[in-house]
DNA sequence: ATGCATGTTACATG
DNA sequence: ACATGTAACATGCA
């Protein structure tokens, strides 16, 4: 589930245990999420440490704890941050649990294609240092959007605005919604748009991450209701501004909703 | 049962 | 080497 917005939203549910404490650790080894960290050492490390700062970038979270640790998370396709009551309450693919004063900080993950890290440094790890603008941050702008363009790629946009290098944070479905709020098929190419069409892309990509980060972030509310996202999920829809059967099919390996008429 | 899923990447292909 | 496309990962849901 989790893009931009829904990333934000999840790193907050941790908020509260920001100056706490980790009592106890549990870290289930065997899934497939600890690619590059080892469990063991990582739940020993936790234990004593406090978390003191969270921050995110595009699809990234990163935890900061007081003594020479970093805890990344991806959360993949299915993962998801919460803090449980107590233990009575813990679920089947709760895969990290961090016992604190105020409660279990937990994350969950019934897919495992998320992807957790540990880092034992003073300094930020290697890739919070050099970041690509977000496109919510002010350095995204025309100019900056423009040069992205210019290192021409001909696969179609749909895939183009999935690269998290140049968009970090869009996925699926805020690719679908820039692509119809800006008119633009989503088979076309970078290469294939005049000044006018780069200037909608452009500007729809800086509307969808705004309103989705006012939206989502702050309790996982819904977009607007004129948005496409109510009506890109099952085949059958009607598109909000014309009324006609929306088009879904697989782009670039991804189911992509558009519509036929509206979009250019 | 079958097909599909909001992410990433290793591998295949041209 | 480069650019792009596809399969695979593990589980749950319609």
């Amino acid at each position: 589930m989790p893009e931009l917005a829904e990333v934000a939203y999840y790193c907050s549910r941790w908020n509260p245990g920001c100056g706490e404490r980790i009592l106890e650790a549990r870290l289930n080894g065997r899934i497939r999420c600890f690619r590059n960290t080892e469990p063991t050492r990582l739940a020993a490390l936790l234990e004593g440490n406090r978390m003191i700062d969270s921050r995110t970038h595009g699809k990234r979270i990163l935890f900061r704890f007081d003594k020479r640790l970093w805890l990344s998370i991806h959360l993949g396709m299915t993962g998801s941050l919460s803090i449980r009551a107590s233990k009575a309450n813990l679920k089947k693919h709760d895969h990290i649990v961090l016992n604190t004063s105020i409660g279990w900080l937990v994350y969950n993950d019934p897919r495992q294609f998320g992807v957790i890290e540990s880092f034992e440094a003073d300094q930020l790890p290697e890739f919070w240092q050099n970041l690509p603008p977000e496109p919510i941050s002010k350095t995204f702008d025309l100019r900056y959007f423009r040069r992205l363009a210019r290192r021409g790629s001909r696969k179609p946009l749909k895939s183009y605005l999935l690269d998290q290098t140049r968009f970090p944070g869009v996925g699926n479905w805020m690719a679908d919604e820039i692509l119809w709020q800006s008119r633009i098929r989503p088979q076309r190419a970078v290469d294939s748009l005049d000044d006018e069409e780069t200037r909608k892309l452009f500007q729809s990509v800086k509307r969808v991450s705004r309103i989705a980060m006012e939206r989502i972030a702050p309790d996982y509310s819904d977009p607007p209701k004129t948005w496409l996202f109510h009506r890109r999920w099952r085949t059958g829809e009607l598109c909000p501004k014309t009324g006609d059967l929306l088009k879904r099919e697989k782009i670039g390996g991804k189911t992509t909703c558009w519509s036929e008429y509206w979009q250019r």
